[in-house]
DNA sequence: TGAGGAACATC
DNA sequence: GTCGGAG
DNA sequence: CTCCGACGATGTTCCTCA
């Protein structure tokens, strides 16, 4: 009578429960085996069972850990408890990795684990060694018979080639693998070819160990930067976007990877060459394995598991899939380290519309360098019906309505999307968090949670913009949930994952606008400049692009009714710099007030009017009384100029302007009644009467501006003229004493420059007064920053109460490397965690820059500031110099 | 019904 | 609005 | 020099949930 097996199960990883001993658990365990020293195989466990020279890697590579380890030599038998005992044998994945080897005592019933493996011989890892057992369970990344790798000799005999013509034509061979294991099996396959090896410091960092037990390992320096010329240099796939690593020039790369047998593989890993150079078993590896084995039950996970358990019960041994559900959590692991994606659904791939688009999307993000992303996209534009090239140009700038004026939002945030993702997939939010967190990538945790649960089929862009309009018109996120799940599952998540970037507004391609133009120039020939003008004008990269292809572009002028991107100002912080820029060309300076509202344009044409925004919006339902009186005007003319909240003899500010920003309703009292009264303040002139004046000088379009006849609600700015630097600063006092922020510096020859914040204009703000505050909670960042603490809440002290009272936050004006001092200063001195937010130690202050002091629910001091912006770290000062709450209300009211 | 959150837009 | 960083 | 991303406060709207 065979003995039951022993009982396995699956529950964030693989649970034996007669002995509650985990196997390769992503999360930390009582009890843990781990198989080998990769990060995500190690977990903060109480006891771990591991191979000595595990032990060794994890001990060199993250210090000694606080667990409880049990290090054993393999062969070593060690009495689990009273029933069951165990061993270790090699499992040839990489140096130390092992199999775990169980006996139940009482009814001799074995179980054998193998962790990641690899049937051959290799270079740098011992040979693996298979015993006969009742069960087995075993990882089958490559379980489909098409992965058969050719003989390692061949291999490396290829990477040898690839090196030393590389060599030869004096350019540089940069090998990827993964930092631990991979890396020393390249260094060490190199060893008979002799040639010159350079190590980036995270591999250099982890062969010094490997060299500890390795004699054959030739020689190597650490990856310098500067004269990496002549050498081969080995490192980890994820330092391969580095910047340094980028600024490298004539390198040839290669990826090392047994998914280099897909055809898509140098694609996908944006790469010269691939080399099927494998730590896992192949197909005919995974077959022989088992066949030595011998079990009566096999478990696969992994890869292809479902599809390898289906292979083995054909041919006779029972065989599953350890739970195909869960596979995720796994894969992803190992995914993030060696920067794959494991399953490539490649073949569930619907060609189609969208497609494409997804891929040129992440062609862009995956290329560097602005010639090729141009080209790139250029030849997809040329592809393209004038429709489709409207849409494409605007989906990959992250838009969706074609006519700027008809623009509305989506109302898709994160919130919406991430329960949309949820539904469709059907994953618990743990593990979602799970993955977003390890991603922290929008991009990338979009294309694992929907990988492999959606059912693809052809969408085109023409239904994809269809989805986007009724997405805007949806009222509620129910509705737009529903359209949202819809979308994703009939995309494929390559598709999703574009979509959901869209939806999400963060495309983080490094795709600019500003590319995106020289893109459309490149297809359709035409200057960049002028296609960037057509942008200023058309205000859309959709019609933009159209218009370049139907070589329309010279024909384009500023029409009323079509708004404008605005000139801008640029900072200048004293009047002498502000006189050195501008006051030499021309002997003057003009000088405008700096008024605090919101910019403006406002289009008039025998009687219709129209106000928009500054990002083209229209103004309609916010300001009518505005649009109203404009009707008045007896010119047709567009102006640009600001709206503020005005009163006679009443001072208000954009405080009280912004309670009627962003209205949708205005009762009729709002604006009879107790509402801000408002006024529209020209100040540069662009189109009258049926000309353009952009190419004018400032001094001819500010002549024809004074003379308009000016209805109820507009008002035209006052100009002063500068001589010198003493008259500017003489001015912005003036500008002060009227409540106004600062002034507005212009060059009186200067035409008006579409969209640009060029050197014409000029800005002078007040400098406030500075506030010393100390840090009382740190979070993480976002994108580039979502490794570092990054954003700062501060506190001033009540010194009635002794407290410490927050007053505000701010990231802005740090240095990276700042930043991340700072970091570490605060993961040292955390107080408590509660999600991203941690309090941390008050003694870190900061000098705080802003523009003001407003009294605000915000923050339990009462009050706010308005652009704040850390202007330094002051290490001279401690709690005790940092200002009070009584200094604040002075600040607030003086 | 009212508080609270998400999304968006303005600076 | 602010700022630092990269091309 | 110019663009871009990653950040600040605050308002309204709209929806959800207790």
């Amino acid at each position: 009578m065979p003995p039951d097996p022993i009982q396995v199960r699956y529950a964030g990883g693989i649970h034996l429960p007669g002995m509650d001993l985990w196997l390769d658990p992503h999360r930390a365990k009582s009890t843990a085996f781990v198989s080998h020293a990769h990060a995500d195989h190690f977990a903060k466990h109480e006891t771990i069972i591991c191979s000595e020279r595990t032990h060794a890697l994890i001990r060199k590579r993250y210090g000694a850990p606080k667990s409880k380890v049990i290090p054993l030599a393999y062969g070593e038998r060690y009495g689990f408890n009273e029933d069951y005992h165990l061993y270790l044998l090699p499992a040839g994945h990489i140096f130390g990795s092992a199999q775990i080897y169980l006996t139940r005592i009482s009814d001799g019933a074995t179980l054998l684990y193998t962790g990641d493996f690899k049937v051959r011989q290799s270079y740098s890892a011992e040979l693996i060694e298979a015993e006969k057992a009742d069960t087995l369970i075993m990882e089958t990344t490559f379980g489909l018979p098409h992965f058969r790798f050719p003989p390692t000799e061949e291999i490396v005999a290829s990477i040898v080639k690839f090196c030393r013509e590389t060599l030869e034509e004096n350019e540089i061979p940069i090998l990827f693998g993964y930092s631990l294991g991979k890396a020393q099996e390249i260094l060490a396959a190199l060893t008979d070819a002799r040639l010159p090896v350079m190590l980036h410091k995270t591999v250099y960092d982890m062969t010094t160990v490997y060299e500890q037990f390795q004699e054959t390992l030739p020689e190597y320096t650490k990856l310098d930067f500067k004269a990496p010329g002549g050498h081969v240099l080995i490192m980890p796939p994820s330092v391969g976007r580095s910047q340094a690593v980028r600024r490298l020039r004539n390198t040839r790369t290669a990826m090392l990877s047994g998914w280099a047998l897909q055809s898509s593989a140098i694609y996908r890993y944006q790469v010269d060459a691939v080399f099927p150079l494998s730590d896992h078993a192949d197909y005919p590896g995974l077959m022989e394995y088992v066949a030595r084995v011998q079990p009566k039950l096999v478990y696969t996970l992994h890869g292809y598991a479902a599809e390898f358990a289906r292979d083995l019960r054909e041919q006779g041994t029972e065989a599953w899939s350890i739970l195909t559900d869960n596979q995720l959590d796994l894969d992803l692991a190992v995914d993030r380290e060696i920067g794959e994606i494991r399953r490539d659904s490649q073949e569930s791939r619907v060609d189609c519309e969208v497609a494409v688009l997804s891929d040129v999307s992440q062609a862009v993000a995956e290329t560097t360098g602005k010639r090729k992303k141009t080209e790139l996209l250029a030849n997809y534009f040329r592809t393209l019906s004038p429709a489709n090239l409207q849409r494409a140009t605007l989906f990959l700038s992250g838009k969706i309505f074609i006519e700027p004026t008809q623009r509305r939002a989506l109302g898709t945030g994160w919130a919406v999307v991430r329960k949309a993702l949820l539904k469709v997939s059907g994953m618990n939010l743990a593990r979602y968090r799970d993955i977003s967190q390890a991603q922290s990538d929008a991009g990338r945790t979009t294309f694992l949670v929907l990988n492999g649960v959606t059912r693809p089929t052809a969408v085109s862009l023409t239904e994809l913009e269809d989805v986007f309009v009724s997405l805007a018109n949806a009222q509620g996120p129910v509705a737009k949930n529903e359209i949202i799940c819809d979308v994703l599952g009939r995309l494929h998540p390559s598709e999703g994952r574009l979509v959901v970037q869209i939806l999400t507004n963060d495309l983080r391609i490094g795709l600019k606008e500003g590319l995106l133009e020289e893109a459309i120039a490149q297809a359709f020939e035409q200057p960049v400049a002028t296609v960037r003008e057509a942008h200023m004008l058309l205000g859309n990269l959709g019609q933009t692009a159209a218009a370049a292809h139907a070589k329309t572009l010279n024909t384009l002028s500023l029409q009323p009714f079509t708004p404008v991107k605005c000139m801008l100002a640029s900072p200048e912080p004293t009047a002498v710099a502000i006189w050195d820029r501008l006051g030499c060309e021309s002997n003057e300076v003009w000088l405008e007030d700096k008024l605090d509202g919101i910019r403006a344009q406002f289009h008039c044409v025998d009687g219709r009017t129209e106000l928009f925004s500054r990002d083209l919006r229209s103004l309609e339902g916010e300001f009518p009384e505005v649009i109203q009186a404009g009707q008045a005007f007896q010119d047709n003319m567009v102006l640009d100029g600001e709206l503020i909240a005005y009163a006679e003899g009443k001072k208000l500010s954009f405080f009280d302007l912004q309670k009627r920003l962003g209205r949708k309703r205005l009762n009729g009292d709002l604006f009879f009644g107790e509402a801000i009264p408002v006024r529209f303040v020209a100040f540069d002139l662009l189109w009258c009467n049926g000309h353009s004046l952009l190419k004018e000088p400032l001094v001819e379009r500010r002549r024809l501006l004074d003379e308009l006849d000016l209805p109820e609600h507009f008002a035209i700015v006052p100009v002063e003229k500068a001589a010198n630097a003493d008259a500017i600063e003489d001015a912005f006092k003036q500008a002060r004493l009227r409540d106004n922020e600062g002034l507005i510096a212009k060059d009186p020859q200067s035409p008006y420059a579409l969209g640009r914040r060029g050197k014409s204009w000029l800005k002078l703000k007040k400098a406030m007064a500075t506030l010393d505050v100390v840090v009382v909670y740190a979070e993480q960042g976002h994108g580039k920053r979502s490794h570092v603490l990054s954003d700062y809440t501060f506190a001033v002290r009540d010194t009635e109460t002794e407290q410490l009272l927050v007053i505000g936050k701010a990231y802005s004006g740090l240095t990276d490397v700042e930043i991340e001092d700072l970091t570490e200063h605060f993961t040292k001195h955390t107080l408590g965690k509660s999600g991203n937010k941690r309090e941390v130690e008050p003694n870190v202050i900061l000098e705080i820059a802003f523009d003001s002091i407003n009294p605000s629910k915000r923050h339990n001091s009462g009050y706010a500031l308005r652009f704040p912006r850390i202007k330094a770290i002051r290490q001279d000062k401690t709690i005790d110099d940092i200002d009070t709450l009584a200094n604040v209300r002075k600040l607030a009211e003086g």
